[in-house]
DNA sequence: GGCTTGTGAGAAAGCGGTTTCAGATGGATG
DNA sequence: CATCCATCTGAAACCGCTTTCTCACAAGCC
């Protein structure tokens, strides 16, 4: 009654090995570990026990007196977004390489479990990676400042000085927005992600900077799958818009597919511009303009800032990767002179 | 020395809360687990404490004391593939029900660190459900007879009565070609799926039983991805094939981007047909015929099978669900009778 | 009022490892 | 040949928590 059943097999001990092998626990530990010199013989022996019993150690009792657990952790919202696959990828290779495994959890996009599951994450792991674009800031500054290693990814708080690897979601938005005015649009709508996610505020602050470049951005409410773009996109002809920026590129795609059926051809009379770069070769209805940040350097990155984190408790500065921009099929000029809108915000309006 | 410095706070532990409370640890553990009643006034100081101290018990050291982790391990090849996250969210969404955490790790598709991670996971979780379906038999084997709870994902091993939760391959392959007999196909081309993988020969088993429907099968060798299939396809034009099946979705609509790149138009000159049903809506260029077993049915029954086997031992017979087909876009009769090509297999041979 | 019960809290014994500490052994040295 | 030192091994302490065991105390009973 004491211990759970384990299963049928009853559990074995380093000190059954020990006894299997006429050592005490001591030298057993010391075989595995290999912390001291032990004679070659007696080394062979444990090993044969070791063998023979099908022993293996105890994570628990390990992590206890070790007091670390070799793991790090990683919450993400929503393992359905082909954007994470990438990043954790790198981010077990990194850990693989320092000796640690790395275990992932999802949030389902639910800040309520999340939390939770951070604290978790933080009991049971050597430091966690947490991509939570949602988290409230108040949430994110008490997670962070419990004192254990903690890297935000995809998630800068403004003057919350937490260690942090990002993509530079604002820069990305403007290099969209720059490729769309030199292209001569001057209307774009853009179909926005989640009211909460800091990801979408980053991308919104850079289309109202945009105006710089004279763009009129008019902002629909819309979501992050491609359901959401498909259906958000109806909404898109009523603002006079040449041009169509997203919240990620599944949004975008829907929205494709939705114009396409209004009679809207992309992109001779709407340019379409997603986000993320998600990898759909050979896929994908259309071949996508828009910007990426290589997920494998973010992942790395990340793993490298916790492991120092871990290791050295050297805070990282919060480092933000820029992006770049992909120029495919889905973009092109707009099909009429933008003068013919509105009062003509470029140029002079044509004579007469 | 002794133990890794955790950052820089300093550990807090439940005699700490205890003495902050004025109490003994051991009531300070039975405050906070419920297990005995203790006198409110007492609780309430335990609680303050706690909430002072920010006190969070070490996960090492409450495994160790109940022996049991309160976590469910699952085991994936591959997150980037589209096909996992629908069972994972099922997977988590009964553990959380039982009151447990799932941690999720990936193998990254290769066996050999594949075996490492089984174990790292029976090491830390009270049950693993892998999905593996490469690993050798007899690894597998080992690896079902070590007494620990542990449930197969996709993959039934003949002969190994072990718990398994699996798609019906077989059955879901046969859907396919009664269902491509029936539009009057007769020669069709297989891209095959990685060598090893027992989900490829069960679909490999099912066509060579298709024979008795008339259908002549040639395998070509290909792989799980979009890339692969793009690739592959190029040979299927040798073949007189009028029909292509697959490994999964992502090879059949990476065949069908290169064969309309070739001038071959699908379904009118050959149907493809794709394998899963992975939910790509709006966002492919192609409405693919499939198949299809419940995701989230499949994650739902494996956890529930891996929870039995936890708390009662009891034994779950190996499970195979039935897969469904689902016909739209890719699929249509052949263009020419099938007599045309060679010999006639069907019916008797024109009369010279 | 003395004795049996019942109740709740502390002391202590694990859980299964790692690591310090002390001791035994054997070789090198004076 | 006695002494010292270097090595290797076992005993024991400890990691932080749960749980049994024990005991003090108060209430209930004859």
């Amino acid at each position: 009654m004491r211990n759970l059943r384990q299963g049928r097999g009853s559990r074995v001990t380093i000190s059954d090995v020990g006894a299997a092998a006429g050592v005490s626990a001591s030298t057993v530990s010391r075989v595995l570990n290999g912390t001291a010199k032990v004679d070659p013989a007696l080394a062979a022996r444990v090993h044969d026990a070791v063998a023979q019993l099908g022993y293996r150690p105890n994570a628990a009792a390990q992590g206890l007196a070790r007091g670390e657990w070799g793991t790090i952790g990683v919450l993400v919202p929503d393992l359905a977004n082909p954007y994470f696959p990438g990043v954790l990828k790198a981010v077990s290779a990194v850990a693989r390489s320092h000796g640690r495994r790395v275990m992932v959890m999802e949030s389902d996009d639910d800040p309520a479990i999340e939390h939770d599951l951070v604290e978790d994450l933080m009991r049971s792991c050597d430091g966690v990676l947490l991509a939570s674009s949602r988290m409230e800031r108040a949430d994110l500054a008490a997670l962070t400042g419990r004192g254990h290693p903690l890297v935000l990814l995809n998630r800068i708080v403004p003057g919350l000085a937490a260690p942090a690897v990002s993509a530079d979601f604002f820069g990305g938005m403007m290099l969209i927005c720059g490729h769309l005015a030199q292209l001569g649009h001057r209307r774009v709508a853009y179909l926005s992600g989640p009211e909460v996610s800091w990801a979408n505020s980053e991308r919104i602050r850079a289309l109202e900077a945009a105006k710089a470049f004279g763009l009129s951005v008019t902002i629909l409410p819309c979501g992050a799958t491609s359901q959401c773009g498909y259906e958000a996109a109806t909404a898109v002809a009523g603002t006079g818009a040449t041009a169509l920026t997203t919240y990620n590129d599944l949004v975008a795609l829907g929205a494709v597919t939705r114009m396409r059926e209004l009679g809207v051809r992309v992109p001779e009379e709407l340019s379409v511009v997603g986000f993320d770069d998600i990898a759909l070769d050979h896929v994908a209805h259309t071949s996508l303009t828009t910007v990426s940040v290589p997920r494998g350097q973010l992942g790395r990155q990340a793993a490298e800032m916790l492991e120092a984190l871990m290791t050295e408790g050297h805070d990282g500065e919060p480092l933000t990767l820029p992006m770049e921009l992909h120029v495919r099929d889905s973009s092109a000029p707009p099909r009429v002179p933008a003068v013919l809108t509105s009062e003509g915000g470029a140029g002079k309006p044509s004579p007469g």
